[in-house]
DNA sequence: TAGCAGATAGAACGGTCAGTATCTCTAAGC
DNA sequence: GCTTAGAGATACTGACCGTTCTATCTGCTA
C-alpha cells in the first residue's frame, strides 16, 4: 500500500492521511479545506497532490482507513473463536467502547454519506461498500445462532448500531450504550430462546 | 411567523424557505451555496439577507420548519386519541411512510448535525432541541403503556428510528421499514406482556 | 396623495476553494 | 559521482464563498 520505489511507505503520505483522518472526522468533509490539512500535516500542496489525485480521493482514502480498522477489530473478535453469539456480543461491546471514547463524533461513514448524497459518487460508494461488508459479517454470525433466517436479525443489529452511533454524540453516551447493549441482548435472547442450537 | 407590517407573510420569504428546504435536504448544507438558493427561489441577494441575517440562520429556519412539520404530524396522531400503544405504532408507521417516500434522503437533523459538529453552534442546538422534544414525547407515550420505567423504552424506540432513518437511503427502504416496524412491535409486545395495564 | 416597507437589480467586497506549475533541495541506488 | 524520485516552497489560476452596498421600483396603508 503506497510504497515508494525503495519499498518504504512514504512518511509524508501517512502523515497526510493521519491528519486528514483526524480533521475530517472531527469537523466534517466539506467544512475542511485542503489548506487546513496540508498546514497541520506540515506538507506542501504539491506533496498532497502527488499522493492523492484530488480531495475526493483523499476522503475515500480516509474512509478506507477507517473501514480497515473496523475490519481488523472484527477480525480479532472472530479470531477469538468464541460461539457466534459471544462474538456478536463482543462486536457490540467494541462498538460501545468506541461510543464511550474521547472525541467520539458518530459514525465516520454515516457522517460522510450525509455530505455526499449522490449514490454514484466514490465517497458514497465507499460507504455502501463498508456497510455491505458489515451487514454480511453480522448476518453470517447470526446464521450460526439459532435456526431462524439470519437476515432480519442482522438488519436489526445494524439498525441498532446505526442508531447508537448517531445518537452517541447527541445524548448521554452511557445511556446510549446501555440501550444499545440491552437491545443486542434482546435480539440474541429472542433467537436463542426461539430455537436453541 | 414572519409577517410584514401589513400582517401578510412575505411571499419572497416563503419561496426562499421552501427552496432552501428542498435543496438543503437533497444536497446538504455546506455543499449548497447562497447563489443556488437565490437563483432557484428567483429572489435577489438583498432580499435573502433582509429576511435571514446569515446563511446559518437560513439553515436554522429550515430545520425549524422540518421540526414543526414533525410536531404537527405527531400532534395529529395524538389527536386521534387512541391507546398510547396505538399512537406509538401510528408514529412509527408515519416514519416508515417517510422512509418509503420519493426523494427520501435520511433524517434532516442527523444530516445537519453531521455537518455542524460544534455543540455550541445554533444549527447543532436546533437539532438537539428537536431530538429532546421527540424523545420526551415518545417516552411520555410509553409511560402510558405498561408499568415499567418508560425511559429505556423511549430511548430504544428513538434508537431504532435513528437507525431506520439513516439506513433508509443506504439500503432497500422496504426492508428497512420492515425491520423498524418489527422492532417497534417487539418493544411494545415486551412492554404489554411484562405488565399489562 | 404622501410615505414607507418590501422587493428588484446588479456590482463589488475580501476571502477561500480545489487544483496546477515551476523550481530547488535532499537522499538513496546504481 | 550521477541519476532519479520524493519532498519543500511558492506563486498562480479561475471559480465560488458569504456578505454588503447603492440605487430603483412597486404597492399597500395611513
Amino acid at each position: 500500500m503506497a510504497h515508494n520505489t525503495s519499498g518504504r511507505v512514504s512518511e509524508a503520505r501517512s502523515r497526510l492521511l493521519a491528519t486528514a483522518t483526524r480533521i475530517f472526522y472531527a469537523e466534517g468533509l466539506h467544512a475542511v479545506g485542503i489548506d487546513r490539512i496540508i498546514a497541520e500535516a506540515k506538507v506542501t500542496r504539491a506533496t498532497l497532490y502527488r499522493h492523492f489525485p484530488s480531495k475526493d480521493e483523499l476522503v475515500v482514502a480516509y474512509l478506507r482507513g477507517v473501514s480497515q480498522a473496523d475490519r481488523d477489530g472484527v477480525g480479532r473478535a472472530l479470531a477469538a473463536d468464541l460461539p457466534a453469539a459471544e462474538t456478536l456480543r463482543s462486536i457490540a461491546e467494541s462498538i460501545a467502547g468506541g461510543i464511550l471514547s474521547d472525541r467520539f463524533r458518530g459514525c465516520a461513514f454515516l457522517n460522510a454519506v450525509a455530505e455526499y448524497p449522490d449514490p454514484g459518487h466514490p465517497v458514497h460508494q465507499a460507504v455502501l461498500a463498508h456497510r455491505e461488508w458489515f451487514l454480511r459479517t453480522v448476518t453470517d454470525l447470526f446464521a450460526q445462532v439459532g435456526a431462524a433466517p439470519p437476515e432480519p436479525a442482522g438488519r436489526h443489529f445494524v439498525m441498532l448500531r446505526d442508531g447508537a452511533m448517531t445518537a452517541g454524540c447527541l445524548a448521554d453516551p452511557v445511556q446510549v450504550c446501555d440501550t444499545f447493549l440491552k437491545g443486542v441482548d434482546g435480539i440474541l435472547r429472542f433467537r436463542l430462546d426461539a430455537a436453541p442450537k
